[in-house]
DNA sequence: AACATACTTGCACAGATATCGAAATGAATG
DNA sequence: CATTCATTTCGATATCTGTGCAAGTATGTT
């Protein structure tokens, strides 16, 4: 997550040439907004979440049984989920089931695999 | 990043099809390490840097100074991502270059940046 | 109505981390 | 050697966050 706090560059010479700063600006705002997704992935417990709901639609209480966490703590994660629109749920009398939204996600997850799988040497 | 604390599940009736159970367990397994490698990019100025040095080769001086930072702050970050193996540095008398060491992740963030192109309805 | 069950939410706390200033390191230069 | 500058590391601090308990909500059951 960003930090708010900031100070003048610490380095005096700075004299980054004004046509690098040009080039990469833009690309800079480009990531604005990468980092809170990504934030939702750097847990191991929601990456855990989204995909077993990716395989099968679960209820709140299976998945606390399958990932040994109490409820709550599932439930906060999927209101997290849901706020970022990466799971839906379906009622259906008192129980609640949750599947996957967005097939992106799984994508992300795939690329880092195999990332995480070449890495190893 | 995962906590450690837990405890028994909360849901009493949990009852989970055990054949689902062995279906999404060695998935479970799989992402094991995801959420670390998300972690670090889970950070707007980790983003902002690997960007940056994907297009240019450049001192943590001059990242400081584009991004606003201390050097100090630059630095500890530039630490991560040396140790992660995202990024490599070049050493020229006292001046340090850093440049991108791994295109995965570029294409992660660009995956990324066209889920939320995407998501925007 | 009273109770039980599945889930959500409010609260508190412990652990993690982003940031900076200051001190330390390392290299060029007088 | 002393000094200067780029970088790293250390220590302190404020903030963020993952977790669970307890209370609240909602739905089904007796």
């Amino acid at each position: 997550m960003p930090q708010k706090r900031r100070t003048v560059p610490g380095c005096e010479t700075f004299q980054l040439d004004p046509a690098k700063i040009r080039r990469l600006e833009p690309t800079l705002k480009r990531t604005e907004g990468l980092a809170d997704v990504f934030a939702i992935l750097a847990d191991a417990t929601r990456t855990k979440i989204l995909f077993a709901v990716s395989q099968e639609e679960l209820c709140v209480c299976d998945l606390a049984g399958l990932l040994g966490l109490s409820v709550s703590t599932v439930s906060h994660h999927l209101r997290l989920l849901r706020t970022a629109r990466l799971v839906r749920h379906r009622k259906e009398g008192r129980m609640v089931y949750y599947h996957l939204a967005d097939d992106h996600i799984v994508t992300l997850m795939r690329v880092c695999m195999a990332h995480i799988r070449e890495g190893r040497r």
